[in-house]
DNA sequence: GTATTTTTGTTGATATATCAATAATTGACA
DNA sequence: TGTCAATTATTGATATATCAACAAAAATAC
């Protein structure tokens, strides 16, 4: 059966155009209000170095699919801010292993229970199932957008 | 039962991070590809006025969740390309009505084929229940990050 | 052991989204 | 009517992501 063209609205990928949006807003706002002075995108490196204390800013980049240049730029305000130290290591002198520091640890400890009620609201009113169902949907768009042709 | 803290990969916003992130890569390189000057943003708004011709900016802006002033400025340079035309009224003159031109028109209609087929590669091995499940999945999540507090 | 290629991280240029401020017009209402 | 508030669109300032170019170090090839 052919696929005729259809309205925006009846598109999926204009309703995960819309959601990603407003879920954007919803965590710039929400990291607003916790007065941190922290953004959503410094979290998340903050929270996958507080996982991986040692890990490279390669590595980085991929486990959080964000560019290198882009973990180069947060890692430096991290630092600047004194959560984050880059330590250099004699093996390789190109890379840093990324540790966090004490203020760092207790940010991420301040953090991770709001982001736990953050993480709630999106859900509310689903099943486990149905949060498994999303995740599994998700990562099967993500694979066949990056089968390349 | 209280949630406890996860790792991010077994965060649903996560997957939907990574997913966009996959996503927005894969249309860019899309329309690239097609070699017609015309970015996947240009694109929503010019399918949304040759959905809706006469509309004003501000229900454009709604209605493809985008900011006025990112709408007015794609569509300077719709206008631009000589692909949309803005209309006065005589009714309000604060606002215009939005038309398509005969090239605009044009360039929907070459687009609209392609947008099919890489709307299609997203969802490789979807059943039609599947599109919908997510469809309904992602829209419970919109409202949920849309009711404040 | 030297030359070339690859890897890691940084920087600069560019594009785009966002937010606040503004201008022009219309609507509300006393 | 005249004033004030709301609406529509634009603009400027800012922040951020992205891409390409680059530097330094390491790995590979010969």
């Amino acid at each position: 059966m052919k696929e005729r063209d259809k309205s925006l609205d009846d598109i999926y990928l204009f309703h995960l155009d819309k959601t990603y949006k407003q879920y954007k807003k919803f965590k710039k706002d929400f990291f607003k209000n916790l007065h941190l002075d922290l953004t959503s995108d410094q979290w998340i490196i903050l929270k996958r170095v507080s996982e991986q204390e040692g890990i490279n800013q390669k590595d980085l980049a991929t486990s959080t699919f964000k560019e290198p240049a882009s973990v180069t730029r947060i890692l430096d305000i991290l630092d600047r801010k004194g959560y984050v130290e880059r330590r250099s290591t004699p093996q390789d002198r190109r890379m840093f292993e990324l540790y966090l520091t004490e203020d760092g640890r207790s940010v991420v400890d301040k953090v991770i229970p709001a982001a736990l009620a953050g993480r709630a609201k999106g859900i509310e009113g689903f099943s486990e199932e149905e949060v498994q169902q999303l995740i599994d949907l998700l990562d099967r768009l993500y694979r066949n957008f990056g089968t390349s042709q």
